[in-house]
DNA sequence: GGAATTTAATGCGAAATGGTACAAAAAAGT
DNA sequence: ACTTTTTTGTACCATTTCGCATTAAATTCC
């Protein structure tokens, strides 16, 4: 077995907390631990150098458990980037709601980021959403449209913290709350493609505090 | 012929103007717009999804000929990213030299990057360095080391910008060139995702410029 | 015209790919 | 014990992939 035996690492939604007593032959994988291994993959290779060998080996699956499971290639992905974006929404969303001062909220915001973007055992594995608009896998409609929306979802998420910010008089009166949001998300992209590049950790930091230095004291 | 008999349409090195008279059967194809083709079509899908398949019929070339001009994929996509960042380089570098107020300059550097980042038949096509940086193509140390040279490229090219805005006064004291330049960087970034994921010109334009009047009112 | 040289064109081959068919296995229901 | 249901594991298939070996074509040099 290539499977822990441990509980779930992130968000999962216990609906029967005892046995369910299902009907066949039990699961020899736990969904969601092997969803996290398919993330791993499609975040260090990319949709299409990720073939389903790999995923089988690393989830432990053959691949026909893998179509039951998950059904085909692009399935698995797009459920691999639900899943990362639950998991990146899970871990920025107290602090996105969090009654504190601006430069702070943004300083944990990075640190999280830098978090997610660096950790991997083979490399830095930088955004999936990035990763994925970059990737020949964002000519899918449907993909694009989660691309779409997960970058819109950061902008509101900024966009929401710097007007707050505004309103209790963090910044002047000439600042334009959507304008540094943009910067905002901007900055979370250079360092998700430089961590790619293996730029290390300390590099990003000062990257982040000289734009959160600009922003926090934007006009 | 799939090819046109046009001139290259980039920076082609014309070290023999007239026919160099070689020995054997002469090529049936330009190499410059032969890796003008090659390079398309990886910006289009990436490195593993392209298959040489897919070059030779782009290109015109089958693939005993890609070897011989180019060598194997790798050095094909590795000689496409040079001359990705040979035209790059020669399309922004007027720019940045040039003697311009800042806003004026930086407005001219992002109407050329959207040129580039979003024209393409089939869909805008980004940035090759930041693809390349999504790409399993980064685990590669000799691509790897390109990207960082591309990155670190851009930045020092704001940075010089910057540095000399300040010295004509154009930027208040406390203004961090460094900083700046890696949010300009940045907004490259943003827009060049953003461009892959279809977010219209007119959008991404309004980025830039929200991004430039913080830019340029930076204390 | 013939040898030498360089390229084009065809096609082979071993490996990998995404996907599926089918039988064996493991559990619950009766 | 036997059926039903669900999953596993093996094997297979058609296609694609990268790379190369070999032959045919086109040109220059002698």
């Amino acid at each position: 077995m290539v499977q822990k035996s441990k509980k779930p690492p992130s968000a999962a939604k216990i609906a029967a907390p005892v046995a369910p007593k299902r009907r066949g032959r039990p699961r020899a994988y736990e969904p969601d631990v092997a969803l996290g291994k398919a993330l791993d993959l499609f975040r260090r290779d990319g949709f299409a150098a990720t073939s389903l060998d790999d995923l089988s080996a690393a989830t432990g699956m053959n691949r026909p458990s893998l179509y039951g499971a998950f059904g085909d290639k692009r399935e698995l992905y797009i459920k691999s980037y639900q899943r990362y974006r639950d998991d990146a929404r899970a871990a920025m969303v107290d602090i996105f709601r969090a009654d504190a001062p601006l430069r702070e909220r943004l300083e944990r915001i990075y640190r999280i980021a830098l978090d997610i973007y660096l950790s991997g055992e083979s490399g830095p594995r930088g955004c999936f959403t990035v990763m994925t608009a970059a990737s020949e896998a964002v000519s899918d409609p449907d993909i694009r449209n989660m691309v779409v929306e997960g970058l819109t979802e950061l902008d509101k998420a900024f966009g929401i913290c710097f007007r707050h910010a505004k309103e209790r008089g963090e910044l002047p009166e000439g600042a334009d709350p959507a304008s540094l949001a943009h910067l905002a998300s901007a900055t979370i992209h250079t360092i998700a493609i430089r961590a790619r590049a293996r730029v290390p950790r300390r590099d990003l930091e000062a990257i982040v505090k000289g734009a959160i230095d600009v922003m926090c004291r934007a006009k």
